[in-house]
Parts: C-alpha cells; structure tokens; sequence
DNA sequence: CAGTTGAGTTCCTTGAGGGAACCCTAGCAT
DNA sequence: ATGCTAGGGTTCCCTCAAGGAACTCAACTG
C-alpha cells in the first residue's frame, strides 16, 4: 500500500512489537528478559526478534563466547522510539487516570521533567492534526 | 500493565486501528468506504470500529433519516493523529524508497512542505530517545 | 411493490498466538 | 569424563481471532 503509515505498520504493526522496543530502549534486551518481562510466548517472541532484524529495527550482537546474544536498537530502530514516545505521551493524558503517569521524561537539553510536543520541522511552531493540509506526494500511486 | 505505551496498544494496537483512523482523517468516515479502502472483512471492520467508539476515539453519528452512520474523530481521536504523523514521518524516512514519501503535509501557520519533528514541551529544543531519562512516575506500580 | 443501498450479522474455514515440552551449545563443578 | 545449568531458541498441539461469502434489515426510489 502505498501509504507510509501502512509500511510502517508492516515493520511494527503487531501489537508485541512496540513493547519490544520499549523494553529494548530502556535496556532490557535479551532474549529471557523480554521473554518474562512480557509474558509473550517464546516462539512469538522468535519470530518478531528476527522481524525487527530483518527490518534493521533491531541488531543481534553476540554477548559472551557462548551462543548468547542481545538486542540493540540501530539507528532506524532509535527514531521509532519517537513513535513510542508520542504513544506513551497520548496514554500519560488519556488513559493515565488518578494516579498519574507510570513514567516521566527528563530532557537533556533543559533538565526539566517534560513530555514530547510535535512542532514544524520548518517553522518550530506546533503542528497538529488541524494545522496541516494532506497533499499528494512524489510517491503517489 | 502500568505503561502508558502498553494502555495506547491496548486502544489502537492492533494493526488496522491506525489504518481506519487515517481515512477517517482523511475524510474517509462511512463503513462502506471503509472496508472497500482497506480490504478488511466486515465482521473486523465492525469490531474495530466498535472498539474505537467504546474508547472514545471515534464517534458514530447519523448522517440520514434512513439508518445511516458515519465516523469522526473525537478530540481524543484528533490527538492520536499526532501519532499517526509520526509514523507516516518514519515511513516517509525510512521506507519510501526512490519515489519519495506517498503524501506531504503543508503546515499552516508557515505555509511550507514540512513534516513533523519532536520537541520538548518545556524548553521547544529537540527532543528524542537519547535527549531523555526515564524515571519512575506517581502511577508507578 | 420490487429493487437498491448502507450498515451491519452469521457461519464456516483458515491461520496466527499461547503453552508446555524439548533441544543444543558452552561453560562449570565433581 | 560426566553431569548440571543457563540462555536462546524449536516443536507440537490447541484454541481463538481474522477472512470471506452469504444473509438480514430498514428506509428510500422507480
């Protein structure tokens, strides 16, 4: 389909895949550690491991002379965390309720507790779903 | 789970949720529509959208005296767009391939081709997967 | 009053996910 | 050397959700 959100969603669409990541991101990244931390079954674990490789989401990296190996995100794999953060952002608002959100961000640049805004690649100013217009790009089918 | 990423999934994960809130969109809003667009059987399309109801994401009004329905975004819905930007923007970045991105966006308040970028609310500076720590938040379990 | 259209249901079949058990390699202890 | 353990997977079976095609229903239209 010739749509980026749909070809996106073919790399991580099913629902296991972006709680890989996460647990990837946050430093969980071998094969037994996501395996219990998820609750997912080994062989579904498998098959979306060797996806994200496949995709150049993830990289397989030996760890020991053993045959052990743990899961890092590439470069392509660390800008889906934005993705992630921008799901963990909508979640922390809508669904969070009482208690408040699970986790909080702390940026870098500012040292502030902060969550993630989407702004202009262009301008800088906000950019939402009402402050565009949707036109036909060069890979239009 | 206490993640505000697995409680996102659990509204919008499964992998024609982002689909059927880009056509609504869009602009594309009535069942037939829909699953002529996307090729999804009539039984998971009323489930999906069902589901997106239930949450609050879509609503499901009237649009003739005779039993007829269209669905459109809640403001809860317009936010997850924000979402699917940023998908469509790693798509864009990583999938295209020589025919470039399948759609653009013009930002309104400059008027300009642009694309999304994220952003620290706080400070307006950058703000992605290595800008940030995580830590522990009041809903942590 | 038969035909059409939008918006679903129903039913059957196929395929993906869960669970538990098994396997393989390399180190370590006896 | 022999057995034990641990990590990282396979294999097998079984269930449940997705696909597909056909059917329903309510209101307009000729």
């Amino acid at each position: 389909m010739a749509c980026s959100i749909a070809r996106t969603l073919d790399v991580i669409g099913e629902p296991w895949s972006p709680l890989i990541l996460r647990d990837v991101w946050v430093g969980m990244c071998r094969f037994e550690q996501l395996q219990a931390d998820l609750g997912i079954s080994r062989k579904v674990l498998t098959e979306r491991l060797n996806h994200l490789v496949d995709h150049g989401v993830l990289e397989r990296r030996p760890y020991d002379n053993r045959p052990r190996y743990e899961y890092v995100l590439t470069p392509k794999g660390t800008e889906l965390v934005d993705l992630l953060m921008v799901m963990a952002g909508w979640g922390d608002r809508w669904l969070a309720g009482e208690a408040g959100p699970p986790v909080l961000y702390r940026h870098h640049a500012c040292g502030e507790i902060s969550s993630v805004e989407l702004s202009c690649a262009h301008c800088g100013k906000p950019m939402h779903a009402d402050d565009v217009d949707v036109l036909p790009g060069p890979g239009s089918p």
